[in-house]
DNA sequence: ACAATCATCACGCCCAGCCG
DNA sequence: CGGCTGGGCGTGATGATTGT
């Protein structure tokens, strides 16, 4: 892997000049301000400088509501500082109100009539038009111009500025976006059909909109909530969306992947958005609840590919093998000896996902084998203690850690969207320094070893050695340098405590 | 539940003035 | 005089509040 000292993309700096809007301070010298969301107020402490958020793409021109500015976005591009790393383009982006200033002076010069302009000078003056696809005329090569893929492809031909993009284009396929959640409400009809009725209760789910791609996406967030139970059962996979939360707005059904787009889509712009869900019908849930058991295995061939179906298929082959309990509405496994073990949607979507990976003894009937299916956590469904043995979250999420981790080194297919780790930058803490270095962009493969190679480039101390941390704290674990961020945190950003120790040489104090 | 009204936001744009 | 800056205005969109 390459570690260069290439900034991050914030929203508290101007991409262009670098400035930070909240300390004014430029960012990547004197700048120490951590990542921040700004939102532009008109009387507004939160920032110094004043900017302009701006479009840089038609997803967030359509969420503002505004028409894309194409000669902005192309002004934008060649104007980036190449101190910056882009490797996806980003949304939008605030740009302080003096580099604004100097693109209406650009925008203007380029609108006056020209007096007599030379044909060198007119062959500095990229013109694009991104909407019409026209070919691009000129194009300044004088300048690095990170332009749009799409006009990358056309600018390649020209060895000056592929060699010029190099570094750039690498960079951008780097970067990772600052996830953003929204929570959007999800509510309970009794059916899908009109005249229907909501039913009482509503929790709260969040997304990251810029990474739901698929179905399968969107029914795990749904299935590893605690529903109301005044739901009852609901219909697995039957999922819609409406734009308003009024009871007569329309339902959107959430199945194909336009659909899903439209959703993420809709999200972004309304407030109002709201995912629906729909009570099963008893003869449905009679027929499921009494069919049959056996499930011919021959089916599974169509588990081959983990898509949102085949999770889905995967999900109802184990509701159907469910008996029926009076106790677990949305099922349950019963043991032998009359103990039960409620089933919610995380534990759903794994079972699901190991049949679907094929993974050795695991099918309809067959629980992978993970602590959360563990025979002792069944309890008697009369009992006053909790259907299961309470365990921390931190143990109980890191067993599933382990068994994604499994899950996705196995040959099949992972399902999209579904990553290991979304582990994207790291803050690195010392001893008399915390937050000593933020944000730091993580790429897939790095090490620890990697890591502080970058934050120290000079090595340790003589006869010392770094020693990486979960935290200063007691009990806080250590890592090895050899070991990939990526196995360790699993979150979106991941905090790093840095100590130095000394390489003990002499072992006569130690050992006899 | 819906409509009307008002306040605020976010943006584009203009223009006076400063500077080299 | 050209390049640039910063203040401020106009306008459409949006959200909150109030009335019916």
């Amino acid at each position: 892997m390459s570690q260069t000292n290439s900034l991050q993309f914030r929203p508290n700096a101007c991409p262009l000049c670098l400035i930070c809007l909240v300390c004014t301070k430029i960012y990547g010298e004197d700048c120490i301000c951590p990542y921040k969301e700004l939102k532009w107020k008109r009387k507004s402490d939160e920032y110094i400088i004043d900017f302009r958020h701006k479009s840089l793409d038609k997803v967030a021109a359509r969420k503002q509501k505004t028409k894309l500015d194409n000669e902005f976005v192309s002004w934008f591009y060649k104007n980036i500082s190449p101190n910056l790393e882009i490797s996806e383009e980003p949304h939008d982006a605030n740009i302080c109100r003096s580099c604004i200033n100097k693109y209406e002076y650009y925008k203007r010069t380029l609108n006056r009539p020209k007096k007599t302009k030379s044909k060198s000078d007119l062959a500095s003056k990229t013109v694009i038009d991104l909407d019409s696809g026209d070919a691009i005329d000129t194009v300044d090569l004088t300048k690095l111009s990170p332009l749009k893929p799409s006009q990358e492809h056309n600018l390649q031909k020209t060895n000056t500025l592929s060699n010029l993009n190099i570094p750039t284009q690498d960079k951008k396929q780097n970067l990772q976006k600052q996830p953003i959640t929204t929570y959007i409400p999800l509510v309970c009809f009794n059916q899908f059909q009109k005249p229907r009725k909501k039913l009482d209760g509503a929790i709260s789910l969040s997304f990251n909109l810029d990474e739901i791609q698929t179905f399968g996406q969107i029914d795990e967030e749904i299935l590893s909530k605690e529903l109301p139970k005044t739901w009852g059962k609901i219909e697995i996979g039957l999922y819609s969306y409406q734009l308003s939360r009024g009871v007569g707005a329309d339902h959107f059904n959430l199945k194909s992947k336009d659909s899903i787009l439209a959703f993420v889509d809709e999200a972004r712009r309304r407030k109002n958005i709201q995912l629906s869900v729909y009570q099963e019908k008893t003869t449905k849930c009679k027929a499921i609840t009494y069919g049959s058991s056996v499930i011919d295995t021959n089916n599974f061939t169509t588990y081959e590919n983990e898509t949102e179906s085949t999770l889905d298929n995967a999900k109802k082959a184990i509701y159907k093998n469910l008996k029926e309990c009076p106790y677990h509405i949305q099922g349950c496994l019963i043991a032998e000896d009359g103990r039960h073990l409620k089933l919610n949607g995380e534990s759903m979507t794994l079972w699901a996902r190991a049949m679907v990976s094929r993974i050795k003894g695991v099918d309809e009937i067959t629980p992978p084998p993970l602590p959360i299916f563990d025979k002792n956590k069944y309890k008697f469904p009369n009992s006053k203690t909790t259907t299961q043995i309470p365990e921390t979250l931190d143990i109980r999420r890191k067993s599933i850690d382990l068994y994604n981790h499994e899950l996705a080194v196995s040959t099949v297919v992972q399902q999209s969207g579904t990553t290991l780790s979304m582990l994207h930058s790291v803050t690195i803490h010392l001893k008399k320094r915390s937050h000593f270095k933020e944000n730091i962009y993580v790429t897939k493969g790095m090490t620890f070893a990697d890591l502080i190679s970058f934050v120290f480039p000079a090595g340790p101390l003589k006869e010392k050695r770094f020693i990486f941390k979960s935290s200063f704290d007691t009990g806080g674990k250590q890592f090895l340098p050899e070991q990939m961020l990526h196995d360790i945190f699993h979150e979106e950003h991941a905090d790093i405590w840095v100590d130095m120790e000394e390489i003990i040489s002499n072992y006569d104090d130690l050992f006899d």
